[in-house]
DNA sequence: GAGTGGTCTAGACCACTCC
DNA sequence: GAGTGGTCTAGACCACTCC
């Protein structure tokens, strides 16, 4: 054997001049650019929702570095929610066809008994152009084609959520109130697999408002009962905003759930 | 130079036998083991908040372990928010008197403008006993010794929360009026300066609600305007129970803040 | 037994801070 | 220049899954 010490650093792929690290301006860390690189087959589709992805060390042969840096790659991935590691198994594409995505989104909870999904039924589903408020939320132009739906929630039977969604025309083109009540479960579920866009992240913004006629006979509930309004903004990959979803909420049997860490 | 491997594995502190894992029933990887052990230096106050922690290294010779392994404890403490990562710098336990802790807990943002720090005015501070759901909520008995506080907030002078505070009496023993009075700055801050209790994670559970009479003397508001109701359970070390806070929020010019990941 | 992610080590070099 | 956390590598062995 020579001399030659076992860890040096001579990765012939590295973006950056230098070994581990480097110095230009634009500096990042090497798996920061593995990270974007596997989001790019993300967000491409080469590995779709719930699929497995290539194993770290095939991951680490393509781009020419250690395991150790497609895991850390992979690792922030997997606490963002786009890829879940199973140990043993491999890693998966995210997707919201699963029980354990189904409550990511949806913070209402029972206050008595076990949370489940409620039952949807569609009110008006229309094609139509952007109010200024909401294509200024959707980065869109006012004016600019919006699919819009609106929906009320129960659970067990009891009206519970009022929504109206947002939606930009050219990402949604061809979604019709048959498609919505045809498809069982979550309509991010529905918007991955037919419309191929996933929503990976949302702002909400939360407050106290008095139920209208409109809410109160949709709800069945007095005018003036309080309700929580959420408005919700979701965004895609690359933090392109793809839905508007403002809803009511009544809490006398549920409540909104939010951890603080 | 012999012919062994650079790389075995012979640690004589490791807890678990064997090399990397182990396979004990109750197996937990040396990392989490490390964590717990420098959890416990934090809860201890051997290093208090705003304070510096041993280096890597430092740590790394105390447990008898790599330094691979103390960044990979301290990696998860920093995602807990129980120190903070400073380059060149070193690793400090993080502390409620900061900027940075102000919006951790608080999550009414203001509609236009920057967030800032809301005045109090405080109403009643007393000692009693523990109603029987607030001693649920607490982990303590009914009829236990707590401390009740109840304030006003207001962002520039407009009143826009009222603040119900339920705290364990044997905790929090001394607090009074005077000392909330003249302390400036996020009450966390204060319990974890003046009685070593740092607030580190919480559950909240929001609902809309009418404001009573009450309610709309002290917000200078109508009698049913809808407010945000909160009802907040805060943990310490230990997924300790040491404060229950029932909030109404006025949401005019403010909302609930929240980011779906 | 083969393949996957998970843990752990040792060592090199980097970016950043403080003096 | 010395000390800190941050990145990267190579390699060993483990837990777990699937066959």
């Amino acid at each position: 054997m020579s001399s030659n010490p076992p860890n040096s650093n001579n990765n012939p792929a590295a973006v950056n001049t230098g070994g581990a690290g480097g110095s230009s301006p634009t500096f990042s860390p090497l798996y920061q650019q593995i990270k974007a690189l596997i989001t790019q087959s993300l967000q491409s589709g080469e590995w779709k929702p719930g699929e497995l992805i290539p194993s770290e060390v095939e991951l680490a042969n393509r781009f020419k570095v250690s395991q150790g840096t497609v895991r850390k790659a992979i690792d922030e991935l997997a606490a963002e929610n786009l890829v879940m590691r199973k140990q043993g198994k491999g890693t998966f594409v995210s997707t919201h066809h699963e029980a354990r995505a189904h409550f990511r989104f949806l913070r209402l909870m029972p206050d008595e008994g076990v949370p489940h999904y409620p039952e949807s039924k569609f009110i008006e589903v229309k094609r139509t152009r952007a109010p200024a408020d909401v294509a200024r939320l959707l980065d869109l132009k006012s004016g600019d084609a919006v699919i819009f739906v609106k929906r009320v929630q129960s659970f067990d039977g009891v009206p519970t959520i009022v929504e109206e969604l947002w939606l930009p025309g050219l990402t949604f083109k061809g979604l019709t109130a048959e498609r919505l009540e045809e498809y069982k479960g979550p309509m991010y579920g529905l918007f991955e697999s037919e419309f191929g866009t996933r929503m990976i992240r949302a702002t909400e913004k939360i407050r106290a408002v008095c139920a209208t006629e409109g809410d109160a006979a949709l709800l069945k509930i007095a005018v003036n009962t309080p309700l929580l309004a959420s408005e919700r903004v979701s965004f895609t990959y690359g933090d392109k905003a793809v839905e508007l979803r403002r809803g009511l909420y009544l809490t006398e049997r549920h409540h909104y759930h939010n951890e603080l860490n």
